[in-house]
RNA sequence: GCCCCAGUAGCUCAACGGAUAGAGCGCCGGCCUUCUAAGCCGUAGGUUGGGGGUUCGAGUCCCUCCUGGGGCGCCA
């Protein structure tokens, strides 16, 4: 994997090094080195504007400095050029050469060509999903399960050991309104007139649960005491029902899952007890309207007391929190833990990091990654989700009339915190225009020239990359290279939404070499390709195909043989 | 009232504090006897919400105002 990027500014803070010790350059101090990609051909491939920076220090023109660095500059053999343009930048181009080279590169190394140490194997555990199990994912989970699977994959990428976790939220209030509810259909399947809770959960999807509850197990709990009836209908409607309906909406959009974590284990396994206790011990909790608070406000002005053990005796999700966190960071020590939240859940934000100061943890080590809702638009109008009111749209039913590709697709291309709109009749409309089949079709087209080769009895071995010279090819491979930067952008930025824009430049760039530069050789006439361009070209093609594949793969979607 | 996020082309959105702000969709006009036309080429479209400031340099950082979304519960 190379790293371009860092091995310049390396360079560049050593010639500067060395122009000072020459005299050359007076002494200052060396700012951070930034390495950048200019957007015009004529700046090179890399750009740094260090000099720029150092004019202030340095006491001299940038362009002055610029010459001074150039000269000094060590020698390589995968730069070509270093120059100096206005009002002060050092470009870089790279050797055609080494460029070249990695195609061969690419092809020995395969898929884990991009990836980069930028993690050295800490343990990060990443938590999405998480919705309160009461029903059927909505499409507003969407983006959350699609943020945090594909940030799971790019940290993965990027040298992390990664976790992938579901925090199952099968204690507290909600989960009795749920299962009482749920009796309500069950029993209404039945013929029974009881009436569903005033603030009770109103959606179709429990009726129809509850009317399978009702052939599966007949009148078995309406004779049953009503407490346990409850209770083996929370369990049922719980694990069978609504994890069951989480789980197949989960794999229909390839989300993938290592741990299903449930909150009654926080207390079952005396988690809650510990933290408790932990709390305590340090002051942090006090007995006040008959209830018991954690007492922010006395570690930050800005925080209010929150509640953790409710005047019922039952314990706030605040609570659930803290020794939910404690779990993850002390009892199975990840290095680091991010939890992938909707912007309602931003307030609880400042609450968890004081909680991580409480219980003596450096806050860096939990990462709350908040993404702004989604608005859903439908038959032109706005539509406010909400599971109890039962307005929503199923992110299964979505998937299926859309397609998992297209669907994560949609939510991965914006970043985390912008506001998205997600039209589903134009999402439906379009789905054959929609940016990810642009992808995919690169995708394919280039396994059906490598289908075709194979069938001419063409192959790409002994194939001669320094043949591989045409602008078209070339910056293609300078697009290649590019994938272990933006895996490290998106991995530093928590922005997996970088994945897709490079997605669609590099399948630009390969539109644009199938157009210029024909690999296999012409069936009749000429001018053809000779043999040595066509083993040349189809390494370069087998080359694409295993970088687009990645970068398909890291996204989640599918890599097409065919369309 | 206080806190968080956003405001960029007709629409949906990009842009590590860097050079001439970019894509897709939509509009209009071209290109298939040749490896997949789900493609390619061309045209049009902008005072980056307003106003100050910091900086060699601001869509990006700071202040302020306006607009939209979210939060401020013994729900999660």
């Amino acid at each position: 994997m190379p790293r371009v990027e860092q091995d310049l500014a390396l360079a560049v803070r050593k010639a500067v090094r060395k122009a000072q010790q020459k005299k050359e350059l007076p002494r200052f101090e060396v700012p951070e080195v930034p390495i950048e990609r200019p957007k015009s051909v004529e700046w090179g491939d890399y750009a740094t504007a260090v000099c720029l920076a150092s004019a202030r220090w340095a006491k001299m023109a940038p362009m002055d400095i610029a010459a001074q660095v150039v000269k000094r500059f060590p020698k390589t053999d995968w730069l070509a050029e270093i120059t100096v343009s206005h009002p002060g930048y050092i470009n870089f181009t790279l050797a055609t050469g080494w460029l070249q080279e990695q195609v061969e590169a690419i092809l020995a190394q395969g898929e884990r060509y991009s990836d980069i140490d930028l993690g050295q194997g800490k343990r990060v555990q990443v938590e999405y999903g998480s919705a309160n199990p009461t029903g059927p994912l909505h499409m507003g989970f969407g983006r959350n399960v699609v943020i945090g699977d594909t940030l799971a994959n790019v940290l993965d990428a990027a040298g992390y050991q990664v976790q992938r976790e579901y925090y199952v939220n099968d204690a507290g209030t909600q989960m009795g309104l749920f299962a009482e509810s749920l009796f309500a259909r069950y029993a209404q399947a039945l013929g029974e007139p009881i009436q569903l809770p005033e603030d009770g959960y109103q959606g179709e999807y429990l009726a129809c649960w509850g009317q399978e509850i009702a052939e599966e197990h007949g009148r078995e709990f309406l004779e049953a005491p009503r407490e346990q009836a409850l209770e083996a209908l929370k369990r049922i409607g719980l694990e069978e029902k609504v994890l069951g309906s989480i789980r197949a909406d989960c794999e229909a959009l390839g989300i993938r899952y290592d741990n299903w974590f449930h909150e009654t284990s926080l207390y079952s396994e005396g988690q809650f007890e510990t933290t408790m206790t932990m709390l305590r011990q340090r002051e942090l909790l006090e007995a006040r309207e008959g209830a018991v608070w954690f007492t922010a406000s006395t570690l930050n002005d800005q925080l209010k007391d929150e509640v953790v053990i409710r005047s019922s005796g039952e314990p706030g999700y605040f609570a659930s929190d803290i020794a939910y966190h404690y779990n993850k960071l002390v009892e199975r020590g990840f290095d680091w833990v991010i939890d992938v939240w909707g912007a309602d859940h931003q307030g609880h934000v400042p609450r968890m990091k004081a909680m991580m100061g409480a219980l003596g943890l450096d806050p860096d080590r939990l990462t709350l990654l908040i993404y702004q809702l989604v608005t859903i638009k439908m038959g032109g109008e706005d539509i406010r989700l909400s599971k109890r009111a039962g307005t929503m749209v199923e992110l299964g039913e979505l998937t299926r009339e859309v397609g998992a590709d297209a669907v994560r697709f949609n939510f991965l291309s914006r970043a985390t915190e912008s506001q998205m709109e997600f039209d589903v009749d134009l999402a439906k409309e379009q789905s054959d225009r929609n940016p990810v089949y642009y992808v995919q079709y690169a995708h394919a087209r280039i396994a059906s020239i490598l289908r075709e080769a194979e069938a001419r009895g063409c192959s790409p071995t002994g194939g001669d990359v320094t043949l591989l010279a045409h602008p078209a090819e070339l910056a293609l491979i300078r697009k290649m290279i590019e994938l272990s930067a933006v895996i490290e952008k998106a991995a530093v930025n928590l922005a997996p939404h970088h994945l897709t824009y490079y997605a669609q430049e590099l399948a630009t760039l390969f539109s644009l070499f199938y157009r210029d530069c024909r690999v296999l050789p012409r069936k009749t006439g000429e001018p053809g390709v000779t043999t040595d361009k066509t083993a040349a070209r189809l390494k370069l093609v087998e080359a694409v195909k295993i970088i687009l594949a990645r970068t398909l793969d890291l996204m989640g979607m599918s890599a097409p043989e065919r369309m």
